[in-house]
DNA sequence: TTTAAAATATGATATTTGTCATGTTTTATT
DNA sequence: AATAAAACATGACAAATATCATATTTTAAA
C-alpha cells in the first residue's frame, strides 16, 4: 500500500499542511479502496468515521427532496477530501455519495484526522479556508438557482464541467453525465434538461459522440441568457 | 467601552472559545459601532479588514444576480458573528450587508482574529465547526431552490424565521421584512410574493398587523406542498 | 443475437411564475 | 394637513417549466 507521506494527491488538498510524521501516522492507519462506478460511498444520514482522499475518479454528492427528485449539489474529484463536513459537525451525512466512474480512495478514520485538526493550526487553518471557499460556491449556486433561467444554469454547468475538470483528447468533456444527472445538478425535470441540451445542439453551441459532450462555441455558451 | 471578557454576547458564538487573556487584548483593539436600520455594513466585492459581533439587531446578507435582483442568502441576528468567511479566504466579500433594523456592533481588527485562529486550536476548531453547520443549512437552500415551489419556500421561510429569530409580544413574527425582502429571500418577484402572502392570507393561515406578521395555522403552513 | 430494460427524445397540455399595467394604501416629508 | 414617494395589491397576459404520453435509440442481459 502506497504511502501518504509519498503520495503526490495530498498537494492538491489540505492534507499537504500535515508533517511529516503525522502523514506517516496517518499512513498506517489508512485503507485503500476501490469503488466502482455506480456504487454508494456513504448515504443521506449516515454516520461517517473518516475521511476518504480521492485518488482517482468522480463521485456527485447530492441530496434526496421530499418531491423524491436528487439534487447534485457538488462533484468531488481527483485530489479532493470527501466527508470532512459531517466529520467536523459530527453529525450524520446530509448528502448521499456516488460514485460517477470507477473510483480509487483512501480511507482515513476519524480520529486520526480529528487529533490533527485540534493540534496542527496550519492544516485547520487550511481546512477552514477550503470549507470557506465551499461556502462562497454555495452562496453563487444558491443564487443561481433562484434567480436563472434552466438554459443559463445549464449552459453554465457545462462551462463548469468544462473549465473545473477538462476534456478528453477528442475534446468531450471529461466527466460522463446521464440527462438524469444534468437535469439533477440543474434542479430541473428530466424532460426538460434533455429539450434544452437538443436546443444547444440544434443551435450548434454542443455537438454530442454517442453519449459524449462536445462543447462547440463556448462563448456563445456564456452569452445564453 | 464594553469588556469582551465580560460580554455574555459571545456566548452565542465562537469567541467563547478564547482565553480570557486573548478576550481582553480584543477588548482593547474593538470598536463599537452603532449602524442606523438600512445602512450598509459592508458592499458586494469589498474587503473586510475585520469582523462584527453583532450586539443587538438583525442584518441580511445578499447577492446581486446578474439580472438585476438581489437574493439575500442568510440573515444574521444578535449572537452571530459577520464576516468570518471573507476573512479566512482572504477574499473580498461575496455578500452585501444591510442591517435590517437599527444594530450594535463590535468590530474586531483582522490581524486579532486571524492571530488567534492560528494559535488558539480550540477556537479555530470552533469556527470550523460553525462553518461546516452553515455549509450544511447552504445545502438545503440549494434543495429547496432547484425542488420547491414559491409557496412552499415562502412558508418555509416564514416558518424558518418564526422557530428561529421568534415572536413579538402580540404573537406576530420579531423580523419586520417588506414583501420585497420575502421576494429575495425566497427567490422570486416581489409581485408573486405578494400574491403567495394573500393567498396564505385568505387560507387563514396568517394574519397580517400592519406590516407586521402572524402565523395563526402553523401546522397548516407546513402542510403546504 | 435476441430480447428486455433503460436512456433519450419529442409532442401536447397544464401549472407555475414573471412581467407589465394600474390602482390602492401606507409612510415619510414639507 | 397636504403632498410625494414608497410599498402593497391585483388583473391580464406571456414565458418558463412540469407532467404525461409515447416513440425511438442505446445499453445490458439472457
Amino acid at each position: 500500500m502506497g504511502k501518504c507521506e509519498q503520495c503526490i494527491i495530498k498537494q492538491f488538498n489540505s492534507l499537504k499542511s500535515l508533517t511529516t510524521d503525522e502523514l506517516m501516522r496517518i499512513s498506517k492507519c489508512k485503507t485503500s479502496k476501490t469503488i466502482k462506478k455506480g456504487e454508494v460511498i456513504f448515504e443521506e444520514g449516515e454516520m461517517l468515521n473518516g475521511v476518504y482522499c480521492v485518488k482517482d475518479g468522480i463521485c456527485k454528492l447530492s441530496k434526496l427532496s421530499e418531491n423524491g427528485k436528487d439534487q447534485i449539489v457538488k462533484m468531488v474529484v481527483k485530489g479532493q477530501l470527501l466527508g470532512q463536513r459531517s466529520l467536523i459537525s459530527d453529525e450524520s451525512s446530509n448528502l448521499q455519495a456516488v460514485a460517477l466512474n470507477d473510483m480509487e480512495v483512501c480511507f482515513i478514520p476519524k480520529s486520526e484526522i480529528i487529533k490533527d485538526l485540534q493540534n496542527n493550526s496550519k492544516f485547520s487553518f487550511d481546512v477552514l479556508k477550503e470549507m470557506a471557499h465551499d461556502l462562497k460556491e454555495a452562496d453563487d449556486v444558491i443564487v443561481n438557482m433562484a434567480q436563472k433561467h434552466v438554459r443559463q444554469r445549464l449552459a453554465e454547468t457545462l462551462i463548469y464541467i468544462h473549465d473545473t475538470f477538462g476534456m478528453n483528447p477528442d475534446g468531450t468533456l471529461s466527466i460522463l453525465l446521464s440527462r438524469e444527472d444534468y437535469a439533477n445538478i440543474v434542479g430541473t425535470a428530466t424532460e426538460s434538461a434533455i429539450r434544452v441540451l437538443s436546443q444547444f445542439k440544434k443551435d450548434g453551441l454542443i455537438s454530442t459522440i454517442g453519449k459524449h459532450i462536445k462543447i462547440d462555441d463556448l462563448p456563445g455558451l456564456k452569452r445564453i441568457e
